[in-house]
DNA sequence: AATATTTACGCAAACCATTGCGTACCAAGT
DNA sequence: ACTTGGTACGCAATGGTTTGCGTAAATATT
């Protein structure tokens, strides 16, 4: 027993006119009379009357909803982006409808149909750490469905990035680390198959270039999300014949394990060896010793996802894909430097 | 230039049909011959064709979306709870349109006014604290909508409830406090207003008078949920003449930025002052000592709620709201127990 | 052979808001 | 008196799908 929805026709029979008057009254059109005007919205806003946005959305074929696709939510970082965006599409009057693919390729493909399927306006996506084929991806373009790249992107697909650097975060850590003496710097890298994990990579890399600190293979692991795979990396590079006296983490969770790693090996940080992470969380402050971490920008990836989308509904753009580059910022704390 | 999306019409016209013979031929409907539903299908699939949603959506007066309404999203226990949400809601083929109310009721108002414009079909809530005003969530019980409170309720608003057994959680905490020797135990509680803090001051009420306790009204204090707030309630009670032995608290925010506050004055936890708080973050297992915590079901409770959703939506639902209360774990760690 | 039933399909309305086009009326201009 | 122009409104189509009703032809029944 739904409510029946209010609609023009109520309006226009109550008023014994017709619907197209009363559409028009509503939207101030020139062809109405005043005193009609005053009649129709007096009586719209004594009902409350609110047109059907379902209507609306099958005649302008857009619904005004954005379409989002995160690995997941329940990652702090992840979870500001999605307010970024949230908060932004809001203001813009659109919607925003939030999806997950748990780092599966599969899903993310079911997730995109269902999202099409929905004759979305646009795609915001993190593509997950298994997206290495990118028929998917194409489609939206093909479809001329605004696509956004965040956080993550695919190479070959022409749309738009939001990213963050990367690159030079990985770098002025691994400068950090440097200038506080340190010389063999290990890297525990992500998944070679995101595009943030190659840039860290890149950017770590380009530090020790820089510095003319030698590269060996053995101080760079690859690690998958899990926190056993983050035990592990870190185990290994801390059992070496030459320990490294420094790690350079994908993120908060392998610096976070890795720590615990080290302490339990009764090793002293940052002492005998030093940590910085890719980070956000706020609870940081709370772990001891405190990570120096590379804050990446998450509320404003979210931001500026949004805004480029509303930039390529405008009519006059031009299908230029545009790639924003966002700052990170290190944070020094205890993990690095004796407070 | 949005691709325009293949419809019926299309087909028919490939078929030398109409548009209700290939409606019909696409549900299998008995009227339509083998051969015609062959080719149509055959067409369809070739084509790839999937019925516009928004079209169905204006003709059924529905359109397969809840709204989440939740204080914030960048919070590890609602980032959860919205996984949970997001899951099951997808597997029942429904959507998620999630909004936050950033605790405050003026927002919560703005975004269900926009969720009901967007004529969803149920409404999932955690409404903010400042929300003591009940109308706007009387409306959509009033028009029928169904509306589902997660964690927080409405005492007035005759809706289904999916609930954590808050009281009992706080008193086995409270239990396990005492059973561990522990006789001035404090309270920093959540904002009188949520009802999910009252039920735990009740627990650890309950708890107190179980084991002939007094109650002392300076050990109860309350904290709005800001850091600063976290920090001079904790401050309050470990100033007391008679300093409390333990402190059980609404979140595991007040807990962390209290055992800091503790930790500064240079007591010891859990020898000198214990701590246990209402917590999900996996997080913190990395936090010294580690914290014992009450677990709340967060993704079990998005299930749960979802699932009275689709109970509601079925026909023969009669209008009475249920309320399912969600089971708590106590998780001892080194902030109670020395280990 | 005449009527009843089944088969297989099309027409058109419904859902609701929007909009191009048409029309009826009135006043001003030639 | 006749055109032009403006005003104020209604009709009907549009968007895509579903569905009640109608109908023609083919088969079955009396």
């Amino acid at each position: 027993m739904q409510y029946r929805q209010l609609t023009l026709k109520d309006i226009a029979k109550e008023l014994n006119t017709s619907v197209s008057t009363v559409s028009r009254a509503l939207k101030d059109h020139h062809s109405i009379s005043p005193e009609m005007k005053r009649k129709v919205n007096d009586l719209a806003n004594r009902w409350d009357y609110h047109p059907n946005p379902v209507a609306v959305s099958l005649l302008k074929n857009k619904n005004y909803t954005i379409g989002v696709v995160v690995p997941e939510i329940a990652h702090n970082y992840f979870s500001i982006l999605m307010e970024g965006i949230e908060e932004t599409a809001t203001q813009a009057g659109y919607h925003v409808m939030f999806c997950v693919s748990k780092e599966k390729l599969q899903r993310e493909v079911d997730v995109i149909n269902t999202l099409l399927n929905m004759r979305i306006d646009g795609l915001i996506i993190a593509p997950s750490k298994e997206t290495v084929s990118y028929d998917h991806l194409e489609a939206i373009v093909n479809r001329g469905i605004p696509l956004i790249f965040i956080d993550r992107y695919c190479e070959s697909v022409p749309a738009s990035r939001v990213l963050v650097d990367d690159y030079n975060g990985a770098f002025q850590a691994v400068e950090h680390l440097i200038s506080t003496g340190r010389k063999r710097i290990a890297h525990i890298a992500g998944p070679e198959t995101l595009s943030n994990s190659r840039q860290r990579l890149s950017g770590y890399l380009g530090a020790l270039k820089k510095y003319n600190i030698p590269v060996e293979d053995e101080l760079i692991v690859h690690c998958d999300l899990t926190r056993t795979s983050a035990r592990e990396s870190t185990s290994q590079v801390i059992s070496l014949r030459k320990m490294p006296d420094s790690i350079l983490t994908y993120n908060s969770s392998i610096a976070f394990e890795g720590m615990l790693v080290v302490k339990e090996k009764g090793l002293r940080i940052p002492d005998q060896i030093s940590f910085v992470g890719f980070a956000n969380e706020p609870i940081i402050s709370y772990i001891e010793p405190q990570l120096t971490t590379v804050i990446q920008p998450a509320y404003q990836i979210g931001q500026e996802a949004v805004n480029l989308f509303l930039e390529q509904q405008s009519n006059d753009y031009e299908a230029i894909p545009k790639t924003k580059i966002l700052l990170t910022q290190l944070v020094i704390r205890g993990s690095t430097v004796k407070v």
